[in-house]
DNA sequence: CATGCACGCTCAATCGATTTAGCAACATTG
DNA sequence: CAATGTTGCTAAATCGATTGAGCGTGCATG
């Protein structure tokens, strides 16, 4: 029956708890906050502020804490979008390790617009964010810039920046990875393999880059020539990849590299008008259990998230972490039979 | 380049800026927050400060700013999961349409957990959140009460409680049209239908409860008996529908109804190892892009989130909700066609 | 009986920004 | 020249919780 007895509808503080309890709000405060021990107060007293507290359903102010505490506990971060499983695990597995570690998660999404991003980063500081975690960010440096002078730190995850430690997949070597095996399967079910088409990313993101440099190696190993015309880097929305492919045409058995699960919608959505389906094998950067199923996919490089953000949480948790830090992390590749049965 | 000049490592405040502009504090105040004209601060001095500011890295302290003042703009919203794209775009619309109405989102996942949710909202009144979205809770009406003797406002959005007004879809006509379409799918594929299965969920889930009602209402229409041992409700984890199915058999041709995409996953991962895939016919509630390109899937329930977030954010801005509103939105009902062609 | 100490508490300053009240200087008006 | 108004600012109280310093009482010890 919590309630404030019919009285005003303001929150309770500590000044009302200690007048109906008849005594200080610093002992008030000290019982609530679990200090009372240290500092004498008896038990008989500090469960009677207790009851009252739990009578008025009181819940501490904790702005007004924070701002005489010397610490927030507060650590932000910043993510593109929540459409793909890729970024919902990281939020939701980042929130979890922070309460673990007794830190309050806040997570904001920034739907990849740089002026977004930035203005998040900065509300973030304002709330007094002890640390901040820059995911996938157009301009991690701006924001690396800004919280450094607010004396806020910084650590980067899933793209890079220069002036904060960066936690990242090892995207050079994840598509390479995936690139043979899309190489070896086409091989295998066509006979023939032309250069792949490569679909997906910005040119100018680090992590489409690199997983270009992997594409691009794989190429070579398998002596093969790739054609840069067959290279499409239009943004990360279905809609862009699904633009990129208006008006081409899959003549003959080919292979793709999707360069993550949000473009692969686009990707599939038009192939699905567009070729005969049994021409076309396909792989994909990021994990999806449903994309998973598509028969012509033929792998998937899952990012390792878990890993991730147990490195992002040491750093966090350690005294420093250096600004040319960069740490990359092996994704896991998930070859797909084509016996998986659910055809 | 912004720095604090050499001193000290500590963030500016006001009265820092004050001292080299040469000024007062509330004169910095009233400059950084725009109240500057109404107090008659000249362009002058003004400008010198927002320069001073500028050069300091200043970001004001909201935990400050927000205990003087009387609102903190904060709308705080719990959400189970962030593994699919429903609650992935509740999440985001919500944030979206937050800082179009110059609030501040902060969203939280609580991971199905009862204990969670009620911590997390302790957590955001006492950051002193001035309305609280309630979304998939297990158990609203306690958060509700809390919120209420802490004077802060709740609505729920997908389950429904009966202290708060509620956001949701209409599940039961939901599941009736989609049962419906997975019966006339079944008739039209393999002529007989017997009783469909029900997989996901949890029987004491208001959504769970109604999404069953339509699912027997459209038995009824369609002239079937539905048997119980067909309704299979071990919760909304891929794991848990998995378990559930395990050592069942699924001899003749059927219809599966499946209780959200995320079920869906174990319901997909059994089938693929234990049936004649083309004798089996599902339709899912809620959506999902590849999913939806599943040649058994003949159709998906989308829960209408802009709208709901809509209704939301009507009753967020207008004066009052009435704690006994139930605002139910139609969903939208996506056939499939198995002539999609991604087979 | 004086001294010391443990106990159980209270006082008051403090965190950083906001805001009401008001002051000093100057200009304008009657 | 006095009264009045305008301009451009400052002082100080305030929001709610925290915390170092300190006070009064009672009891044990020498």
């Amino acid at each position: 029956m919590a309630g404030n007895g019919g009285n005003s509808s303001r929150r309770p503080t500590i000044y009302d708890l200690a007048q109906i309890a008849g005594s200080s709000p610093s002992a008030v405060s000290s019982i609530l906050n679990g200090t009372w021990k240290k500092r004498r107060i008896s038990s008989r007293t500090a469960e009677k502020v207790m009851k009252i507290a739990a009578e008025q359903g009181y819940a501490v102010n904790l702005q007004a804490s924070m701002l005489r505490r010397e610490r927030s506990h507060i650590i932000g971060m910043i993510v593109p979008k929540y459409d793909n499983r890729y970024f919902g695990a990281i939020a939701e597995k980042f929130e979890e390790m922070a309460r673990a570690r007794d830190l309050f998660p806040v997570v904001t999404c920034t739907q990849r617009d740089p002026e977004l991003e930035f203005e998040a980063a900065r509300e973030l500081v304002s709330y007094q964010a002890e640390t901040l975690v820059v995911t996938g960010a157009t301009d991690p440096d701006r924001i690396a810039e800004f919280c450094a002078a607010a004396g806020v730190r910084t650590i980067n995850l899933d793209l890079p920046g220069s002036k904060a430690p960066s936690v990242l997949s090892d995207n050079f070597g994840g598509a390479r990875d995936l690139t043979r095996l899309i190489i070896t399967r086409t091989k295998q079910d066509f006979g023939a393999v032309p250069p792949l088409w490569f679909i997906g990313g910005r040119s100018h993101d680090h992590n489409t880059m690199e997983r270009l440099r992997g594409f691009r190696i794989a190429h070579q190993e398998a002596g093969l020539t790739l054609s840069e015309d067959r290279i499409l880097m239009p943004g990360y929305s279905p809609d862009n990849a699904f633009a990129a492919l208006e008006g081409r045409e899959f003549t003959q058995s080919c292979g793709i590299f999707v360069n993550s699960t949000i473009s692969m919608e686009g990707v599939v959505r038009w192939l699905t008008g567009n070729v005969a389906m049994d021409r076309v094998r396909l792989g994909c950067f990021d994990w999806d259990p449903f994309a998973a199923l598509l028969p012509q996919n033929v792998g998937m490089a899952e990012q390792d998230v878990p890993a991730m953000l147990a490195r992002l949480f040491q750093i966090v948790s350690s005294a420093e972490g250096n600004p040319s830090d960069r740490i990359e992390l092996p994704c896991i590749l998930r070859p797909l039979s084509p016996q998986r049965g659910f055809i």
